[in-house]
DNA sequence: GGTATTTGGTCAAGTTTGCTTTACTATATT
DNA sequence: AATATAGTAAAGCAAACTTGACCAAATACC
């Protein structure tokens, strides 16, 4: 490693497109944080998107499926749902099914949580159009959408 | 939340720009990590980015600092350090201008480390080519940075 | 110039988080 | 009846920190 190379060396290294989704990827998350605290959600956690990302908001769900997705053992996707539960954002109903299981679903403060998540994350886009425009905002949705959705069917 | 809401819903909040930056951030650590294993690096950690990411691999850095950029106390860093050390990435060399400080160093084997995770981010970019083209990828690399840039000087 | 305080760094112990492992109950399936 | 599956309960564990106590060199103060 030549003196010379080594700025060049530096700026690619430390600032390429991982360490960008890196970076938007945690001020997302702290942001949108910030935005449901300030709507009255106090305790979430970042883990807690593995049930709510995954829920099924029409049907409920049930926990092992919940478990299976995020590769969890059910014991720790038992933890997680214990603690959302505490919390009042969701209530576990006997499944009439299956009388083993039992469905994991939404209360009225979980759907109030998912509406303002919601709305807390349409004020962070609308700040990104702030800074840098809609056209370039709607264009960088688009590519990221076909991105992930190439990467999703490749990788799996 | 009717019935018929509900799907909307469901993918307007399950799917958006903040998750797809989850997304690809996870899945770009994940691939490097691969590859830099595949590259004969054994024994990497994700939080070793607040040494490596901040380290002047011109002149060394010092503990305090690195430790003040990534908001940590100077024993967790302490601790971070160590474990790079320990594995023969970075070395510590006595301070000439200050006889508390030392100075942290790349080693051979940690700018081969930094070259290779170059080298494994630049085939990383290459397998995104492939899904979208080098156009839209170029669009990407352009706005998300522009982007970041952006928020970077508003936040600070 | 000598004392007091701050600063760079280390060592060791304690804490929290987010899991896994082990052990168990109750219902379903074969 | 035997086995598999849904879920619970509790203990253990490793990672990634913090806290507290310390040493030695630098700087500030009088």
């Amino acid at each position: 490693m030549r003196e010379t190379e080594d700025k060049q060396l530096d700026s690619r290294y430390k600032r390429n497109l991982g360490r960008d989704f890196n970076y938007l990827s945690r001020e997302f998350a702290r942001r949108l944080m910030e935005k449901s605290v300030a709507r009255g959600h106090k305790g979430l956690k970042l883990n807690w998107d593995t049930v709510f990302l995954n829920l099924n908001f029409r049907d409920g769900s049930r926990l092992v499926d919940l478990a299976q997705v995020n590769g969890l053992t059910k014991q720790a996707m038992s933890q997680i749902v214990a603690d959302i539960e505490k919390q009042g954002y969701i209530t576990k109903q006997d499944d009439p099914s299956d009388g083993r299981a039992r469905k994991l679903k939404l209360t009225t403060k979980g759907k109030k949580l998912v509406q303002d998540s919601l709305e807390a994350y349409e004020e962070l886009e609308q700040e990104c159009e702030a800074l840098v425009g809609r056209e370039k905002l709607d264009t960088l949705k688009e590519i990221l959408s076909e991105l992930v959705t190439a990467r999703r069917n490749t990788s799996s």
